[in-house]
DNA sequence: CTTGGCACTCGAAACGCGTGAGTGCCAATG
DNA sequence: CATTGGCACTCACGCGTTTCGAGTGCCAAG
């Protein structure tokens, strides 16, 4: 009884708190939920919970606020899964089966999920590493300027510009081109590094600098840095803290600026299945403090390939936010599977 | 003398508001700068620059504030060329020179134009309209679905996914994929309409549903409506002005997530050679009354192929700001030259 | 353990007031 | 006729004071 009061109360804290952004006092609590209790004993818990360090006061009489330590045991305890509703549902369906190809698939995605969470958005790329190379093309731009082309079977391309030592004459490149063709196509980017060991021998050692020079893009291209795309969108909804949380709005632009941070706060994500959140500081990004963010992986198959999410203040809607990234990570790979 | 006098009131003005971001009164000109006339002149000549709309004041009895068309005689009368330094020219060429492919010359520029104008930065990639296809590559990613990837003489890289009406051949896939490559290569893409216009009659029947779908596809590819990619960089800098006018970001902000706005912002710009400067309401985007545009077009050869610039509140440094726009497009012409 | 009562705290809003930067107008001046 | 000093006027801003009330902690009684 007494153990299950006080998470009562600490669930009504957060969720009167996230409603009304102001610090929420005993009386009224006792008057916007019906726990049959008087003020003064929820003040007695009120005060046990501040203890534990789950909530606090910005100052003294006024009412509290819950710590990221509250925000934790609620997210982790107490929040029921908050199913979507319909409409939201089949805008997603609508919305996402409208994507044309991979760039598509991403910037819709990140609308939609800026737009039913009312947050900013991430979503990161498929991963290449556990993916697998489609086809290889080299084009000569210039004498001396060749580009790269690799297609992923995500239906990702990768493209790369490079600069040769010296003059390419039409048959090396034909000759390279099919045997890197033949080298890569089908091939994991794990593997990528061995199936292009032999090619450099094969060639005279007049081409072998140009040989080394493309081989050298090649493996760069597929190294494990480049998995470092992520689309961002949504950032109005920062501005919309206007007054509740000024200051930190510039910080959290930039660190949003920073492709590693992103990749920092979609990379550590914990459970291969579902929803994972962390509360502000427990992420590990500077100037995130006061932000909490969630995050889910999404698959191609079983295998997970990316992660997707959102940054919102850490006084959000916690179930509603949970299930968006679930149900949207969920659909990105039913249509990824369709591929 | 008179004339002469009251446009360099003007500009102490603009100046003077720049800088402090406070309405300046008639005494402080007077003191900051060395017009040899007392401050009641100068409130004499105010009076008429009100009159004529130049000026305003925020309330009765505090300083004036340049009105958008006192920013706009500024610009056009007023302000010297002023050169860039030479760290920054420094910054500009070492940081641009490191890029290596399209990709990287677009981020590089929009992370560089914002911060040497500390402001949020637009660069717009190069047109397709203007450009030439340097090569057509067509890859089956499964029985059913293709992927086009087209290679344009910028170095820019467009692909798409295509469903076809049914399993493809490797035969067929072949013979259609080297009959684009003729048709295509070299061409630009005006020419690509006409270009395909014959490939259709060249397959057996059965074949001709794929090859209407994989040349709508093409076609749709180089239509001008794919011009639309502009990327963004800065957005952090908008938080800056926390205090100074706070009311304006989040409409900003949401301006900006639209490609359709960007657009707008970059396309029309004025002068091909130069810098085109837009003030307050002169520009067309709603919810950026209180921004200025200011964009340069960067060419490729003596081909105008796109426009880049910065969004910025319109009490900016003018000066500073077109300089620092106009050497980056410069710069920028001359790396796409190089390529 | 719960509850009503009570004294206490302290931020937020309301009020009043003086200060000073800035203005417009006017008459005097070269 | 432009320039200038003088002057009365306005009004936002800052500051100290006051009031108000939501909210608290504690305690004694049920």
């Amino acid at each position: 009884m007494l153990e299950e009061r006080r998470l009562a109360v600490l669930r009504a804290i957060v969720e009167d708190y996230v409603s009304t952004h102001e610090p929420v006092g005993s009386k009224a609590l006792v008057e916007r939920h019906n726990l049959g209790v008087s003020p003064a004993t929820i003040r007695n818990d009120m005060a046990a919970l501040e203890d534990e360090g789950f909530i606090a006061q910005p100052h003294t009489s006024a009412g509290r606020v819950p710590t990221d330590l509250g925000y934790r045991l609620f997210v982790d305890r107490l929040s029921g899964v908050k199913p979507l509703s319909a409409p939201e549902r089949r805008a997603i369906h609508q919305f996402l089966d409208e994507a044309v190809d991979l760039d598509d698939v991403m910037s819709r995605t990140v609308r939609l999920l800026a737009q039913i969470t009312r947050q900013v958005a991430l979503v990161q790329y498929p991963s290449l590493t556990r993916s697998s190379i489609r086809h290889v093309e080299l084009v000569s731009l210039s004498t001396t300027r060749l580009i790269l082309v690799i297609i992923v079977d995500t239906g990702r391309v990768e493209q790369r510009m490079i600069d040769c030592p010296g003059p390419v004459s039409d048959a090396t490149l034909a000759d390279l081109r099919s045997r890197l063709i033949v080298a890569l196509a089908g091939k994991p980017f794990a593997d990528v590094a061995d199936a292009v060991a032999g090619i450099e021998d094969a060639f005279p050692a007049d081409d072998r600098p140009l040989v080394r020079t493309v081989l050298a893009a090649v493996l760069e291209s597929t190294a494990e840095r480049h998995d470092e795309r992520v689309v961002l969108g949504g950032t109005a909804h920062l501005a919309r803290y206007g007054e509740a949380f000024p200051i930190a709005i510039q910080p959290v632009l930039e660190a949003l600026e920073e492709q590693v941070v992103l990749l920092r706060l979609l990379g550590e994500a914990g459970h291969p299945q579902g929803v994972t959140v962390r509360i502000g500081h427990e992420n590990p990004v500077e100037g995130l403090e006061a932000t909490s963010v969630i995050t889910a992986q999404y698959a191609r198959g079983e295998q997970p390939v990316a992660s997707l999410g959102v940054v919102g203040p850490t006084h959000m809607d916690y179930p509603g936010t949970m299930a968006a990234v679930h149900a949207v990570a969920r659909y990105v790979s039913r249509i990824l599977d369709e591929q």
